[in-house]
DNA sequence: CCATTAACCTGACAGC
DNA sequence: TGCTGTCAGGTTAATG
């Protein structure tokens, strides 16, 4: 579910009753999500200060004051929910609802943590394709989550240089490339289809054979198409949805994704086609997309 | 080594 | 109402 953009709008939202807060209360409701919890997982959480929390690609990650870093996943379906103790609070761009008591007793919800700010945070995953584990912060590079990972696509390194090279030797389509987590980190389904409408390059096309001129414009086109997206609170097509419960928007400005049939947005008279790629979806207009 | 496919799991929706 | 089949923002083990 959650690519970049939705992850960063939950970071955002998670914020201001995590960061320079303390797990009060942990809770989980059962042994494991997409992989067990690790060891010791509420006792290790508990009474340790978030002293930041970030974003590495899709997962969140939470730094303790214990050395060590709380890592969630939200897999296709994960959701965090945030309601503050006794009373709606507005804190940063959010509102925060009060917690009613059933909050973080829904039949999905498997984690709850309670900071000091005061607030309640559910997790609510009804596929379980999520993942909370702890590692050592000093360590993150080496472990196997984060290892692989390519460069973040909004940092400064991300250009035509980069890009152009790694698609230098792919043979592979330029879809199934932008998609690799060991290429570029955070992409997903939706934002590599709005990426490569808005570069105008067809999916099909081999990465290598992709130009340098392709590859800048999709360089430009990703960090857009991304920042667009933050900025409306990502894409809310089933699962997805602000810490506050309100909805992204970014849906609505999608030119291509879920779209087939409707016509190209680009008035070339072309009509949005869906084709399968790696057994993925791939929305795009095969008149303007060469 | 690289690239594609199947599997993980539940819910929503379309069609009969 | 209820069945069956298909599909879903991701990752990864197995397979070719």
């Amino acid at each position: 579910m959650p690519e970049l953009p939705e992850v960063e709008t939950v970071r955002m939202g998670l914020q201001p009753v995590i960061e320079g807060h303390r797990f009060t209360h942990v809770l989980t409701r059962r042994g494991d999500l997409r992989v067990p919890f690790p060891k010791n997982f509420v006792k290790r959480l508990t009474g340790r200060e978030v002293t930041r929390l970030w974003r590495r690609a899709k997962y969140l990650l939470a730094d303790l004051n214990a050395g060590e870093t709380l890592i969630i996943h939200l897999g296709m379906s994960g959701r965090m929910s945030v309601f503050t103790e006794g009373r709606e609070r507005n804190l940063g761009r959010y509102v925060y609802e009060a917690a009613p008591s059933e909050a973080g007793h829904g039949k999905h919800d498997h984690v709850v943590f309670e900071t000091d700010a005061p607030a309640r945070i559910v997790f609510t995953d009804p596929r379980r394709f999520g993942l909370m584990t702890i590692l050592k912060t000093g360590a993150l590079n080496d472990t196997a989550l984060f290892k692989g990972l390519g460069i973040e696509p909004l940092s400064e390194e991300f250009d035509s240089a980069y890009l152009a090279k790694v698609l230098s030797g792919k043979k592979t389509p330029i879809k199934a490339a932008l998609s690799d987590q060991r290429v570029i980190a955070g992409l997903g389904n939706i934002y590599v289809c709005e990426a490569l409408f808005r570069a105008r390059t067809s999916p099909k096309r081999l990465a290598k054979q992709v130009s340098l001129k392709s590859a800048a414009a999709l360089v430009t086109t990703i960090k857009a198409v991304l920042r667009d997206a933050i900025k409306a609170g990502g894409s809310s097509l089933r699962d997805h949805k602000r810490v506050d419960g309100a909805l992204g928007e970014f849906q609505h400005h999608c030119a291509v994704y879920d779209r087939e049939g409707r016509p190209c947005p680009n008035n070339c008279r072309g009509v949005v086609k869906r084709i399968v790629q790696s057994g993925r979806s791939t929305f795009y207009c095969p008149k303007c997309q060469k």
